[in-house]
DNA sequence: AAGTGGTCTAGACCACGCA
DNA sequence: GCGTGGTCTAGACCACTTA
């Protein structure tokens, strides 16, 4: 039986010290895959919360695949090794936490009128300025991506400040908030020039990743159009069925 | 103001009936991009509904990427054209539902010893039998992927169910119901065998997606490898930072 | 100060799966 | 029939943003 301390005078809300604490236990294999898990009713009982409270908790590990739940029946652990899920995050934050030591090279960083791709993916008029930018990748000293991001002039970061960090969390420095965005992956052959760029043959097989990024107010902040080196990056995802 | 009928004898549940209704109004145009939603306690009140019921019917929106909150300034439409977002079903179900009329041909399918890395996948003991299968999956005529699968044999369909249905649903007219999916998405390049069945070049580029899929009971039922036609296929995926 | 969303409670009734 | 999860109510207090 987990041992459970709850702090409610913690700006943490409770259920999510609840599912940061199984969270962790089902990770570190405390809570071994295929095991039976406390029903809601006695959890609630046991933690002094209330039943939607506790029920939450659960329903955050469910929503990231942890636990499986069958009505009637009962929560258990899902059977196997966990890899981390997808985030909103940028490459850069994925590298970082990765300990790979990302660096980025600034290819160009122009002003102009937006093309009509750009425009209907941003949602802007037709001839609205905006920043077009292209960085090459680096982890580990070697190339990883070729990245060309369009952004509206107003929010668009210094070349300087995405030498130095990642493109969202320059946004987030200006006080722009990324809270969606909208992916498509698929996979192209390298030109010449993206081989060349990514120290690659021509015709390598390229990971590409296109997204629109909406802030907080549900505005079109970025679109991105990204190619990753296959041999070197790959993306994780988990679909829960509800 | 958006009229909404709920039916309180409906076996679907009531913050979904509310859900479906705004989805659809963001989904025609009825609520613009950008437009300020309704409050939470307004809404409630209009509704006839408790306040936690009609919070989660928003939340619903929020989490497919349709709706944007921010705390203490209100609710708005994501201002962007919507696409479908990736649900947990398989190529089958979404060619069939985009009318695409998928055939299928199984080009293998034995019973033996569980191969490895297919054994920790699945969570099975060494030398456990699996059924491996491999498919070729055409749409419109044309093929469009490669797909090689692995089951535990108490749980695979025979051949001749693989022709004419998919993999999934084959498994649920047998009870088995798949609730996770891990996938992983990354390219690669044709080798000769796939660049002839796909009716590519050779070194013509690839999407690879490896899936393990996992039923309400938690367990792993199934381990995929496929491969699909660059010039045809790709994943969209949404995401939501909450 | 007013309005918004975020969290939490203490119950209730129902639907489902299983013994 | 019993235990499980799924839904729903009618409130409460708090945190945050904007005016």
């Amino acid at each position: 039986m987990l041992q459970i301390d709850l702090d409610r005078s913690s700006p943490v809300p409770l259920y999510f010290q609840v599912a940061q604490v199984f969270e962790k236990a089902i990770m570190d294999g405390v809570l071994k895959p295929g095991e039976r898990f406390e029903n809601e009713l006695a959890l609630a009982d046991r933690l002094n919360l209330s039943r939607p409270t506790t029920r939450r908790a659960i329903q955050e590990l469910v929503d990231k695949g942890l636990l499986v739940r069958k009505r009637g029946v009962g929560t258990q652990v899902v059977q196997a090794p966990v890899h981390r899920p997808v985030e909103l995050t940028s490459l850069y934050d994925d590298l970082a936490r990765a300990g790979q030591e990302p660096a980025t090279r600034v290819l160009d960083y122009a002003v102009g009128p937006v093309a009509d791709d750009v425009a209907a993916q941003l949602n802007l008029a037709a001839g609205t300025e905006v920043v077009t930018v292209r960085r090459l990748r680096f982890s580990g000293g070697q190339p990883l991506a070729l990245m060309t991001n369009h952004l509206p002039v107003n929010l668009a970061p210094e070349r300087e400040e995405l030498e130095r960090s990642g493109l969202y969390q320059a946004l987030r420095s200006r006080g722009v908030h990324i809270r969606l965005a909208r992916q498509r992956i698929g996979a192209k052959s390298a030109d010449r020039d993206e081989a060349k760029l990514l120290d690659e043959k021509p015709k390598a097989p390229l990971l590409v990743m296109e997204r629109t990024a909406f802030d907080d107010s549900g505005r079109a902040v970025e679109y991105g159009s990204h190619v990753y080196r296959a041999s070197r990056y790959y993306f994780d995802t988990t679909l829960v069925d509800r």
